[in-house]
DNA sequence: TACTAATGCAACCGCAAAAGTTACAGATGA
DNA sequence: TCATCTGTAACTTTTGCGGTTGCATTAGTA
């Protein structure tokens, strides 16, 4: 696969997924039409069960299908559920030399993250729904 | 340093020469200051010299200064000079095994594409000189 | 002219994150 | 009882990126 693999993996599935959405699907079908490995799949579609967006099911028959109707499954779901941090720094304690200017440092990384933020208030405008209508 | 290391080393640096635009600074300086190395910096300033956001002189007193009034310099032109994108996938032409499907494949990545520029208009609504600022 | 100090750039190393892979335990329907 | 699927852990492979070294080039300065 490429970078950014897992939101693009995510959103991809979850959109097939809304077309559908009672049909259980097998992490190695999805794996294959993703051109992935099934524990890849797994792992990813893992943190969206936790998050509630997902519900899997064991043994003979199982598989995985929608926890909710797609327009009610935000692309901010998603993004939230993979916990991953696109803009805003992944902070470490990074303490910068900086410190007679440590005010415009914090300065800095606050303005990341209200760009953080609004990326999260856009994403959250968009649904499973819409992204697989039209 | 960390993730986003680029984006975030580049905008620490910028604001910083807002307050004394006219001041040179090596890209030793910067590099003490923000706890990396020089060459690591000339690469990531690199990038804003080609974009036209910072000007370089070489030779014996030689240093960096901002090209631009830093109400000039938006956290957009920042961005796009470090030509990276951290929302739309940095496409490779990836085939999907998605044939049928091929119209939702593009509909998602178009979605994911509109996020993106969402990004960057938002990016663009704030200067170097704002983040300084207060 | 010689010396020093800076950028620009290419080539490489090493690390860490992520994908990919293998293996296996547990669950569940046939 | 068997086949099939999830859940997870452990391991390998790939890769992106910061770090490092080296050196040509440029430009002040003595
Ligand atoms: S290191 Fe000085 S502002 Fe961030
Ligand atoms: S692979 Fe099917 S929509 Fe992208």
């Amino acid at each position: 696969m490429k970078r950014n693999s897992r939101l693009s993996l995510a959103l991809h599935t979850l959109s097939h997924m809304a077309g559908g959405p009672d049909r259980l699907r097998t992490s190695s079908d999805i794996a294959d039409h993703a051109g992935t490995n099934p524990v890849v799949v797994r792992r990813v579609l893992g943190k969206l069960r936790k998050a509630g967006l997902l519900i899997s099911e064991k043994g003979h028959a199982g598989g995985w299908r929608l926890a909710r109707q797609p327009q009610d499954i935000t692309l901010a779901d998603v993004y939230l559920a993979l916990d991953e941090r696109m803009v805003a720094t992944q902070e470490k304690s990074e303490a910068p030399a900086c410190s007679v200017e440590h005010a415009l440092h914090k300065r800095v990384s606050s303005v990341l993250e209200e760009i953080e933020e609004n990326l999260v208030q856009r994403l959250g405008e968009t649904s499973i729904a819409e992204v697989r209508g039209a």
